[in-house]
DNA sequence: CCCTTTGTCAAGTCTTATTTAACAAATACT
DNA sequence: AGTATTTGTTAAATAAGACTTGACAAAGGG
């Protein structure tokens, strides 16, 4: 894991403290540090920690997961890829090339009346925004039902059990966001 | 860090596999599965990362970074808050409620004619997705200029150098999604 | 009932994270 | 110039704790 001593290192001369100065706040010896940033120790899990503490940061970003190049940035509208077999009446854009190293999921989804997501509800890790562009969709988390109009939009842990419902005459649609990508 | 313990007993539980088995699958013992399940032990980074690729999941996941409840879920479209003090032209409103549990940043920007992001070019650490709503969007990465009509998206790593500049006659309108948040 | 399988615990081993102390190279001060 | 002071790195010693072994009770399964 070589990764996370070049992070650290990046982010220490990024605010222009010194290595001896950082240890002290860390409360280990510089050489400990040096160690690290060189890759010739791995930090404990505790020292990790409080190491992304004091960036403001997390240990996920410092053992550099989804800091690789994504390739192929930009996804047109016309060449959105479709997921299909998911419920009946819902379609799904991906708006994003497939790529191990994404954190985020965006995905457009379209729902025909009165569709939805089943019967059983979702729960998994990470989190999920979604922003309603048009029409209505009810979503349930847990027991409480949200009535989302064009513009609303709602932010859970996908840990809680969550389902979605058109509620609208008309095609609704939707951006959804999660992390970690699933597709 | 006991969360880590409960994480992966979840996971190991929701495979319906024996604390043993996955030991034998990780080259560790049961015991010490067993100690770091109940949180009697902290893994080390390495084996850490054994158990993340098992599970197809992350170290950031396991130790819990952004797990916790969120609340407020839902915002309105009504009641966005605005992020003034960024570029001329250039409005933000907050898609989601502060929470520093939050691993995404979801964000609707409106551009001015002819504003944007500044002469220098942002960096810093995560991934961002962007998807044009409204109008035209010149995203520049490194180098590279993209231009973005209605519909189009682009995800990129955040360390890539970036900025972006309305070139539409009228407003346009994005919606921005980062990780981790920044506001 | 016996036999296997489940997860946990105590005690020991041994890797390795961490410290101490010394080092050369660079910067600052006089 | 020279003399400190500060920079990051390294070798060796230490201490912590990750990890193993082996045994245990509880819970099925035959």
């Amino acid at each position: 894991m070589k990764i996370i001593g070049v992070n650290i290192k990046r982010l220490r001369e990024e605010q222009g403290i010194t290595l001896r100065e950082l240890a002290k706040r860390l409360n280990v010896s510089a050489s400990l540090l040096s160690q690290i940033e060189t890759g010739k120790a791995s930090p404990s899990l505790s020292t990790l920690k409080n190491i992304a503490d004091n960036f403001g940061t997390t240990i996920g970003e410092l053992v550099g997961e989804g800091q690789k190049p994504v390739e192929n940035p930009v996804v047109r509208k016309q060449d959105r890829k479709t997921i299909k077999d998911m419920a009946k009446g819902m379609r799904l854009f991906l708006l994003s090339s497939p790529d191990p190293n994404k954190q985020m999921e965006p995905l457009l989804f379209q729902l025909e009346p009165k569709s939805s997501s089943g019967d059983s509800m979702y729960k998994h890790f990470g989190q999920e925004f979604i922003l309603v562009l048009k029409g209505t969709v009810e979503i349930t988390l847990n027991d409480t039902k949200y009535i989302l109009k064009k513009g609303d939009s709602i932010y859970f842990n996908s840990s809680i059990p969550h389902a979605f419902r058109n509620i609208d005459n008309g095609l609704s649609e939707a951006l959804w966001v999660d992390t970690p990508p699933t597709f």
